[in-house]
DNA sequence: GTCCCGTTTGCACGCTCCTTGCGCGTCCGA
DNA sequence: TCGGACGCGCAAGGAGCGTGCAAACGGGAC
């Protein structure tokens, strides 16, 4: 069993906000020494608490206008066909995060685009025609309030 | 304006996929010097191209058992009322990501949930009893194909 | 209480990595 | 053709990293 304890917690929390911070910086937060905290980062690494560190990239400065949800039924639930339209999200770079959902749709799809054209290629061009897929639609982002990717791991306070 | 180039663009591909990189790393990747990375990843962070570098925990490590859409209606559509739900989302930790949409519901929420129990608490005891709010409607996520917010740094290609 | 053993800690050291100064080559406009 | 601006690699000084080691801590067995 994966055990995490305070001084970890404190590690995670530093590291999910930002994911450069030197060992000293995380000793001085913590309140260990910084080998202390190398040798703790590196076991929550190899134990996958810690899966990766990445990038933020703003979308704004990249030019990707456009954020889409996108409701996709498939044709059939069979096992294939299930198979053939994971396989087309996967390779589809565009597609941030897919879900299956309890409720109406099968699936849906996060989708970022540089603007509408991008969305239309996306959702006439390669969605609809795949052989997976029987309706789609879409919704378009009109303000982001919040967007990341952090775990509460401070625990939730009703009212 | 903001200018970016190949090597640029090379840099920030790797970085969003590995945030640890080391210029060294980048310079072998990149075809370009070390201290060059530096001075490049120096200024893509100043004009806020990189927004910042996260570690990027594992859900199921940690005991997070249930992710949610909610779908929002707020309760009138005045400016303070919106005011007042914003500032709901924002202290609520929980909630990883919040939009405005087009189409049928006000806002789309994803919420990260340690159980089920969780996601009613948060539903019952948080957003409903809210005077901005409603009517909620939540769906669970069975299944997470894809999760990651890289940005299609390569263009779409049709079919 | 006392002993023992496994765990965790801080410190020290050798090594890697980062960043800045510097000089060189290239490109473009005058 | 000349000159300035820019981007490059190299090198060096300083910061950061991770391993070895010994000391401190904690929990059972007796």
């Amino acid at each position: 069993m994966i055990s995490v304890d305070a001084f970890d917690l404190k590690i995670l929390t530093a590291l999910q906000d930002d994911g450069r911070l030197t060992n000293q910086e995380l000793a001085d937060l913590a309140g260990l020494s910084a080998s202390q905290c190398s040798r703790r980062r590196m076991r929550l690494e190899e134990e996958k608490v810690i899966s990766g560190y990445h990038a933020d990239l703003s979308s704004e400065a990249l030019g990707f206008g456009v954020i889409a949800f996108i409701q996709v039924g498939l044709a059939t639930h069979s096992p294939d066909n299930s198979k053939r339209f994971r396989a087309l999200v996967n390779r589809i770079d565009e597609i941030q995060e897919a879900y299956s959902l309890t409720g109406d749709a099968d699936y849906v799809l996060k989708a970022v685009l540089r603007d509408l054209k991008g969305l239309s290629n996306l959702v006439n061009d390669v969605l609809m025609p795949h052989q997976s897929v029987a309706h789609v639609r879409s919704s378009i982002v009109l303000d982001r309030l919040k967007e990341s990717a952090k775990l509460p791991l401070r625990d939730l306070k009703a009212g």
